[in-house]
RNA sequence: GGAGAAAUGGCAGAGCGGUUGAAUGCACUGGUCUUGAAAACCAGCAUACCGAGAGGUAUCGGGGGUUCGAAUCCCUCUUUCUCCGCCA
């Protein structure tokens, strides 16, 4: 959520930042500034009342204590008057306010300088690409003829059980993800990240928080006879943990992981995007958090960034990161890097990470924020990165480790595994 | 799931329906004193919004109500504790 002192500071260079995203936000922001202007006089306006009127309260008191109950009596009739204006000027304020708040919540983070303007993912920017294609002598198998042929991964039996997008990972497909949360759990402990297991349920005001509510309630499922929601990502528990909080001081920098299945409806996607384990209604992913200082965000989004490269490097797959474009960006998202692995048996990228910089748009909503040095509150930036999600990982790795014997396995991943290969 | 008790500032803990945004203690910050420290003493110390400022308004778990006036009374929800039941 955009602050709206911003918006009564910057509206036009707002509303020019805004239309990188292909949509021109300008309707909403004037109507917004418009309702503001009104509702900041109206509530001086009924303030000014309340005052008036918690005077008389008083003069009231007075009175009763010193036992002039019949000059109490008439100062009583005095207040009924002030008393209507009062409820008729409270009903307008909450009402400005409660539009206000909505048209807020349609209004998406501005993209930073950097973010190219576009609307779809033909206008994002390589900004770097790492890696050979691998050759296969032979036939090259997509990833869940692996997994059947080797017996790693059943799709079928999820189905079964629970519906499509819910497979069971068996044997070795278990053990070599186990190994992978492992590995990147470990890479974050090293890079100074404390670890979370944190519930997988959250309430509402949760979901508000990060942004997932009201606008995609869609995407999460939803226990409805508790009000609880299926966590889509970790980012939700962990950036949550700060919601309503003062940080005291400006030295902090707080990072934080953990591993979660997440879970998504994914509702209207179809075809090969979702085949095997491209798209999945549960998949595990270990995430990265950090709350910063408004300093220190940029640094931080690199060093975020760095990581997930480490990872994919260590893992030895093709990868390229890309600068998505404003028409790609999240919601609340001010600047995204999306990093894409190259899976050589089904020729296509395969996106399996996403490192966003949200400056103070969720904390804003989380009422997050420390105290500067001149002791005022002021909003903290966060951010979030996948390191990294698992299924796309594990059919990458598939794809791009097998031989006509079998399935090679990464060097980094011995010491997680109690064996060499697959056969 | 049933029965009971409770929820106040960073913590502890007062608070007859009427200058209570809230006593007091601890913690914290600044100052005096001291060679330095401790102690003692003095002062300050919640958040949000409106306002150039003076100041104003709201907030005592959340929401609603009674009243001229609610931390204080009523309803409701949530959470915590105790007891019973069930259970990995």
């Amino acid at each position: 959520m955009l602050e709206i002192t911003r918006i009564r500071a910057e509206k036009d260079a707002l509303i020019e930042g805004l239309k990188k995203r292909g949509v021109d936000f300008s309707n909403q922001l004037n109507q917004i500034s418009t309702l503001d202007e009104s509702w900041r006089s109206k509530k001086t306006e009924m303030e000014t009342i309340q005052s008036e009127s918690n005077k008389v309260s008083k003069e009231i008191g007075k009175l009763m204590g010193s036992g002039k109950k019949e000059e109490a009596e008439v100062a009583k009739k005095q207040t009924a008057e002030l008393k209507k204006k009062e409820q008729s000027l409270k009903d307008e304020v909450i009402e400005l306010e409660a539009k206000i708040q909505e048209l807020l919540y349609e209004v998406p983070n501005v993209p930073l300088e950097i973010v190219p303007a576009g609307k779809s993912e033909e206008d994002n920017i390589t900004i770097e690409e790492v890696g050979q294609k691998v050759k296969f002598s032979g036939e090259a198998l997509p990833h869940w003829e692996l997994a059947k042929k080797y017996d790693l991964i059943d799709f079928e039996l999820g189905v079964k059980v629970t519906g499509a997008g819910f497979p069971f990972y068996k044997g070795k497909g278990a053990k070599l993800q186990r190994a992978l949360i492992n590995f990147f759990l470990a890479e974050a402990e090293k890079a100074g990240y404390t670890e979370y297991i944190p519930p997988l349920m959250v309430n509402e005001a949760s979901g508000i928080g990060t942004g997932q509510l009201p606008d995609k309630e869609g995407q999460m499922y939803h226990a409805t006879k508790d009000n609880l929601y299926l966590i889509p990502t970790s980012e939700v528990p962990l950036t949550n943990i700060y919601r309503d909080t003062i940080l005291p001081d400006e030295n902090f920098s707080i990072k934080m992981t953990g591993y979660t299945p997440n879970f998504r409806r994914e509702a209207g996607s179809y075809g090969s995007d979702v085949r095997g384990l491209n798209r999945l209604h549960q998949f595990d992913k270990v995430e990265l958090v950090r709350i910063e200082h408004p300093n220190n965000s940029q640094k931080a989004l690199e060093e975020m960034v760095n990581h997930v490269k480490g990872l994919l490097e260590k893992l030895g797959l093709q990868y390229r990161i890309l600068r998505l474009c404003g028409g790609d960006l999240g919601f609340t998202s001010a600047i995204t890097y999306d990093f894409e692995v190259y899976s050589a048996a089904q020729e296509k990228w395969l996106e399996v990470s996403s490192v966003s910089l949200f400056e103070t748009f969720q904390a804003n909503r989380l009422k997050l924020r420390f105290k500067n040095d001149k002791k005022k509150t002021q909003l903290c930036h966060t951010l979030n990165g996948s390191a990294l999600a698992l299924p796309r990982i594990l059919a990458a790795l598939l794809e791009n480790y097998q031989t006509p014997e079998g399935i090679e396995i990464p060097e980094v991943l011995e010491d997680y595994l109690n064996f060499k290969e697959i056969k």
